[in-house]
DNA sequence: ATCCACCTTCCAGCAACTGGAAGGTCAAGT
DNA sequence: ACTTGACCTTCCAGTTGCTGGAAGGTGGAT
């Protein structure tokens, strides 16, 4: 498929797809036309890269995770341990996501009219529930 | 207290928090010395931004969740609406990273060795679980 | 007084896009 | 066959969000 269907179906611009594939994280074949042609697995690489980078995970850390899924990474002793440790990063953006998500809603509902400025939610903010 | 000790609590750089004032997010007091001079609740806030950026966030959207926590934010008719918002794209990371956690354990356990390039795995990538 | 670790501003560079120009391709319509 | 328009191509410049380094001031300890 044209690079348009990818970006429709990846959720990213076709400019970032370019861009992607300029720092050679996705390398799709070309057509005759000298256009790129997208295989169904590079449109789940880059639905996943387009998570991933709104998750807050680096490009070099997206390459990372995009390796474990590939054979070379695949093969190489310490693929567990990278996984491992991304494993940890995620539990730990989730714990804050959660965090966040308690103090808000607490601002929301318990906060509202309450003009001073030193609401105690501020302090809430940064010790993680 | 100076930058050092500030960036020390948030987990910022002091670089990056000189810039945070550049554009507006932070304004410090300034001693007689012009040393910047930050308060307990600076440093809640700049923790704020240090996690809140680390979760994919724009500073556009920083700024917009520091100002639910000020007055003129509080008084403002859409702020419910802002925060709701801001709470369904919360959710929403929070399924993502948990859907990555899920992808990339079971890559861990059930896919260890198996180099096949057109491993399923991939598939469920995308999809979201 | 001098040392050193801190602070200041400013300017340049990098990462990760993003927009726009200039031009080629292709299916549809007349 | 030709034109229109939506698509694609490359390239280069600009934006965002930092990040490093130079050049110099501050302040407590020796």
């Amino acid at each position: 498929m044209n690079i348009g269907e990818a970006s429709e179906r990846s959720g990213l611009p076709a400019k970032t797809i370019r861009y992607y594939e300029d720092i050679g994280l996705i390398r799709p074949e070309r057509g005759g036309n000298g256009y790129r042609d997208y295989a169904t697995t590079d449109v789940h690489k880059l639905r996943f890269l387009q998570r991933s980078r709104g998750l807050g995970f680096s490009v070099d850390e997206c390459r990372q995770l995009l390796a474990l899924y590939e054979d070379k990474a695949r093969a190489s002793a310490d693929v567990k341990e990278i996984a491992e440790t991304k494993l940890a990063e995620i539990d730990r953006k989730i714990r804050e996501l959660s965090d966040l998500r308690r103090t808000l809603e607490h601002l929301v509902h318990a906060c509202h009219g309450n003009d001073r400025p030193d609401c105690p939610i501020l302090e809430g903010l940064s010790d993680g529930g």
